[in-house]
DNA sequence: GACATCAATATTGTTAACAAATTACCCGGC
DNA sequence: GCCGGGTAATTTGTTAACAATATTGATGTC
């Protein structure tokens, strides 16, 4: 048999940039902070910059406001979307209550394998965190929950959580500023995981009600610090 | 000068239709079950038929596709979405907690005229019940949750909310067969809103769980009943 | 008659050129 | 020195032509 059909299917053409992996690097540099809040994003230059037609990038542009990450106004471009307090506390609410369904989901069908997945992911962020390693502290960090929530089985739910938690993606602001914050995090996330092998719905609860606020705070505290740092 | 300038933002021109109402037409059309579920959309008849360019058609498409209306493949076009159970399943379990949140903080922040307008939407569906006019009654349903949901403050939540409601929205597949059921969804409607003013919280938790739950069955099984005719 | 192959058609994807709007800049007046 | 007006440059919005892909239909073979 020859393997190039096979091969086909799986390389997409290094040459030509597949649309989805297109969006997710302007995603990533916005998330990583490459792209600040409030700055305008220019159509030709990232057009120039990844090679791609001025027109794929508009079409980049449309999924990324729908996701809330930039503002599109007519004739004026669009701009890395600045979250008001306002907005920030508006979708942690809706976090806590979604995060809350998909952590009881995530016990009803959890097995032996997934307990000890999330137990090496947490032990991945303590490590980070022993280097001193920021960034794969916030890597660690999202797969940990990713995989938590990937746990519930309701995919739409997962993609919703993961879109509002990168509307409030830590690095944008670099919360975690505080080294107590992150104690707490790391201690919560390893109740998490005993909560969910226990399937105790009643503790997750609370625990998942806790560390959103935790990490509410750490995201406001941050934000108005730059606020003031910039007026 | 010329008074040109000033009408130019009050009045958006007839000749040049707007880009968000251009696609609320299509949403619409899918809603109201004019464009239906397996459907193909076709970027020229679209273009042609509300006089705009194929880049705006293509534009509408990319903002109905995040918002779950339709489904894109490359190359083979757009077609209304048809959710499979597993996904009516998924919705109805975040709507669920979503609309829970909602009206948990509706009743915190509800006033007298609140009550009042929420009423009037209940006779509203009641009237239009006796008149047996359906899309009147879809209509008042819409309007009535809507407001309810605008209630809670919360922008990205009301947002969210309706997104999932039209995913599953009622005509599409001209959901509350039984006459037994709509009985019920007034009732739970008189309900919820005494629940709101009584800022009763842990009623209004198990109203709006049942009120959910009630939808889903209906939504799922007019969704059972079509597919059976069409295989 | 069923199936595969290939051409014709229809539809989507891409590019480039052009129009419209905004922004930046310069200049004169006060 | 600062404000207003107007022009130039930049940037976005639109259109139309062209390329790539999929779908359809016809043809021929078994």
């Amino acid at each position: 048999m020859n393997t190039a059909t096979k091969e086909k299917k799986t390389t997409p053409k290094k040459s030509k940039m597949d649309f989805q992996s297109f969006v997710s690097r302007i995603e990533n540099m916005i998330l990583t902070g490459k792209f600040k809040p409030r700055e305008r994003l220019i159509e030709a230059a990232l057009s120039e910059m990844f090679g791609v037609s001025r027109y794929t990038v508009r079409d980049a542009f449309k999924v990324l406001e729908t996701k809330g990450l930039v503002t599109v106004t007519p004739f004026r471009g669009v701009v890395v979307s600045e979250l008001s307090q306002q907005e920030v506390e508006e979708i942690f609410v809706i976090r806590a209550a979604l995060e809350q369904v998909a952590l009881r989901l995530s016990a009803q069908n959890s097995t032996a394998v997934d307990i000890k997945v999330l137990r090496k992911m947490v032990k991945k962020f303590e490590d980070a965190h022993r280097d001193d390693d920021f960034v794969v502290m916030v890597a660690a960090d999202t797969n940990f929950h990713d995989y938590a929530f990937q746990m519930s089985r309701n995919k739409t739910l997962r993609r919703m959580i993961n879109d509002l938690r990168n509307r409030c993606h830590i690095i944008r602001y670099s919360a975690w500023s505080s080294p107590t914050i992150l104690e707490q995090v790391m201690e919560e996330h390893r109740l998490i995981v005993d909560a969910i092998e226990a399937r105790d719905v009643a503790a997750l609860n609370k625990l998942s009600e806790r560390h959103i606020s935790h990490g509410k705070e750490a995201y406001l505290l941050r934000l108005k610090a730059e606020n003031a740092l910039l007026r």
